[in-house]
Order: structure tokens, then sequence, then C-alpha cells
DNA sequence: TATAGAATGACAGTATGTTGTCAATATGAA
DNA sequence: TTCATATTGACAACATACTGTCATTCTATA
């Protein structure tokens, strides 16, 4: 097998994408495992955190979380047949109704965020709010880069 | 709504958390579209790496990638069907067998590591060598800290 | 050597998310 | 006002990945 010629830049590239890649799907899965004593999950507690948030309908939450419209109604869907999310008619658009929580939804939302909170202030006391602010910055630095038209496709 | 308490380090670790899920959202749809020429997706590209990389069984494929077996599998299958990999007696193990790439998947291989080098290259060189190697060595002592005991399941 | 336990492939079921299409509804420009 | 265009929800098909279960095959210990 031939290695395609690189730079040590494109080297540090490819193995910083593979670290961030790998974290996440850690750090996902951590996610999972702070909704599930709710009976939820990562991506049922971002639905809910959006409609928490603000009331938006589908579409909106959908663009928000960078999803598809579809996979957030699914999920919402799902919550209101549980009782946590209500909808309610939209006075701007007949078709789009209001994503809302309710109070049991509330209820459950808060309990996660109990628990997320206490895990977030753990882990950050461990690694440290300085190497945590400088890498996010970095990160939002690439994830710009990554936005722009220079897109992979060329 | 009730924000819950927290301190300032958990806070920087939720933004952070948030800035790398987006961040490997971006990276993963950017290897999509790298692997998409030939045909393929990125979690049939890491697939034909890895057996390109060592000839392997699939459940070893499996765990070198961080995925279950079965989804490995049933990727491989695919990769068999379309010609892309064969399956070689392994001497060590009768139903174990080795994952191999045949000349058209190694070509195919080739073609999309010569488009991620060119891709990896181009924004290693935007970003800074020296930025990615630091945030680098940050992300893998965050790995390190989640997968430590300390589970958020606690 | 026997045998309990681990690893493996195969199969089924589920969750999350995507794209594509359609009809209904808003929106904005001529 | 009219009409082309956007957006939206609904539905279907698909891709990726997980867990659980089963029978088969290895492996290591007693």
């Amino acid at each position: 097998m031939k290695k395609p010629d690189r730079t040590d830049a494109g080297d540090a590239f490819a193995l910083f994408s593979i670290s961030v890649i790998r974290l996440a799907q850690h750090l996902t899965a951590a996610g999972d495992a702070l909704a599930k004593p709710a009976g939820q999950s990562s991506a049922r507690w971002q639905v809910l955190a959006a409609a928490s948030h603000a009331s938006m309908s589908v579409a909106e939450i959908g663009r928000v979380l960078g999803l598809a419209r579809q996979g957030v109604q699914r999920i919402a869907d799902i919550l209101e047949t549980e009782g946590l999310v209500r909808y309610e008619d939209n006075p701007a658009h007949q078709r789009a109704k209001l994503l809302v929580l309710t109070p049991e939804g509330q209820a459950i939302l808060n309990d996660i965020q109990t628990r997320q909170a206490e895990w977030a202030d753990a882990l950050g006391a461990e690694i440290g709010e300085t190497d945590l602010r400088t890498t996010t910055a970095i990160l939002a630095r690439i994830l710009d880069e990554l936005s722009k038209p220079k897109s992979p496709a060329r």
C-alpha cells in the first residue's frame, strides 16, 4: 500500500480529525447515559431542550440543531405520544404547529439537565477552564474554515 | 425554565462538547464527500482502510474502529458483493475469515486517500500545524478523562 | 483430556438521521 | 391581485450503527 504524499500539517490535520470524531462518539455516548435515567436519549433531549428554549416549529428546531426536519419530526411525534410535548397552533403559520413542552416534559428535561450540569462541572474542573476555552476557540476557527466555500468536493 | 447551577469550568466544558460534536458532524460529512466520487461513504472507506492496513477478521476491524462487529459485517458483505474485498481463509480461525482488498478495492481506496491527502494538506496549511497538534493533545487528554472509571452514569 | 467460557458470524429488531417526493400553505414580486 | 417560488408536514426508502440472541468454533483451565 502506497501512502499518498502529505505535508506535516496535512498529517496533523488527519490526526486531529480522527481525535475529534472519536471524542464526539464518546461525548454522544455520555449524553445518552445522562438522558437514560430519565428514559430518554441524546436526540430526544436535544429536541426537548430546543422546545424548552423557545416555542418553535419542527422545521425550525431542525435548523437550530443542524438536522433534517424529517428526523426531528419523527422524534417530536414520539415525544408527543409520550406526553412530553404538545403541538400548539401557530398564529403565524397554519401548518407549522409550535412544539411546546408539557409539565411532564419540562420535569424530565430538568432532571436531565441537573445530571448533565453535575457531570460537566466535574469534568470541567478535572480538565481546566483555560484549556477548554482555548481549545473551543480553535475548534470554532476550524469549523469556520470547514464551512468556507473550499468544500472537500471542490 | 430554571438553569441548573453550573460552575464556569462546567459551562466551558458544555460549550466545548457542543463544539466537538458539531465539528465531528462536519468532518464526517467531509469524509463522505471525499469518498463519494469513488462511489463510497465514510463508513465503507474506514473498512477498506482497515483491511488495507492489515488482513483482519470482521470482528478485529470492529475493535480497531471502535464499532460493533455486526455493523462492520454488514458493510464488509456489501463491499464483497461489489468486488472490493474478498474473504480469505484464516489459518488461525475457521469461522473468522480474513478480509482482504481486491485490486479494485485497493484502487478505489487509493483514489479516496489521494483526494483526502490533498484536502487535509490544504486545511492543515490553513489552520496551522502548531494549533492542530496542541489541540489534538488536549483532545487526547479529555478522551482519557472520559474513559476513566468516573463514567457519566456514575 | 474435558469442559466451561469467550469469540465469532448470522439474524432480527431498534434508533438515529439522510434524501426524495407530494400536496398544502406562505411569501414575495410583477 | 396573481402567480411563481419557498416552506412545511407527511410518507417512503435507505444508510449507519446499536443491542440481543443463537449456534458454532476456539481457548484455556482444571
